[in-house]
DNA sequence: TCGCCATAGGTAAATGATCGACATATGGCG
DNA sequence: CGCCATATGTCGATCATTTACCTATGGCGA
């Protein structure tokens, strides 16, 4: 249940929720702003994730407030999709020093033989 | 060119080929051990991404030989692709903590507030 | 010896998340 | 008056992955 694998997108959403609950908008620009720029979340990708996360029951809706005669809906991580985000977090941790290690085996034994 | 988003089969094909070349169904022994059985990489996505990774340049054929009178096709990382897989582990540590530090943030301020 | 499993390498169709383009609407700035 | 930032969404295309299928050898157990 806990273990499925994300997405890029998907995963940076969670984060973008993970400190405080956001709108959808606002969830664009923190996640610009944690990939330092790089990632430009579409509107397409944001709110065919946000509805397969409330579905999934990660992401729940927080309040919906009329601002200038608008809806805004504000979005925030369940504990399940607290839970979700860390573990994946942890995945990713493993997965990446994982990855560093072997590459640093490869650089001190930089032949391909595998005897 | 170095900065594409890797989906997880495609970075555990190049962390399980990063120390040392492998064939292909080594790959997928190996990418389960990595996973400590999590992941069992079928031979669709296996060979469809090395053939992609190899139009890319990040895997290149170590070698063939033929053994049992059938051919063993052995991959390994070009300098690309220990470049890509570098900055895409780099990438996950720091995804990976910017997740455990929001989530930490949110179990100090256990309610939602934003101000 | 017959069938099955591990080994080994592959293809084809379906699924599913993402991307790109489009649509709508307000408030503010020049 | 037009454009940009803000804000929320839909739809069709794209593309990696998944599932199911296929071939083939060598070894092991019934």
């Amino acid at each position: 249940m806990t273990d499925r694998q994300l997405r890029e997108p998907t995963r940076l959403v969670l984060t973008a929720l993970a400190d405080a609950p956001r709108h959808g908008y606002a969830i664009i620009q923190e996640v610009l702003a944690i990939s330092g720029g790089r990632t430009r979340l579409s509107t397409g990708t944001l709110y065919t994730a946000l509805d397969r996360l409330l579905h999934e029951g990660a992401v729940r809706i927080e309040r919906e407030e009329v601002v200038d005669s608008r809806l805004r809906r504000t979005f925030a991580l369940t504990e399940q999709g607290q839970a979700v985000l860390a573990e994946e977090a942890r995945r990713l941790r493993l997965a990446a020093a994982e990855a560093e290690r072997r590459l640093t085996v490869a650089r001190l034994r930089p032949n391909g033989a595998t005897a």
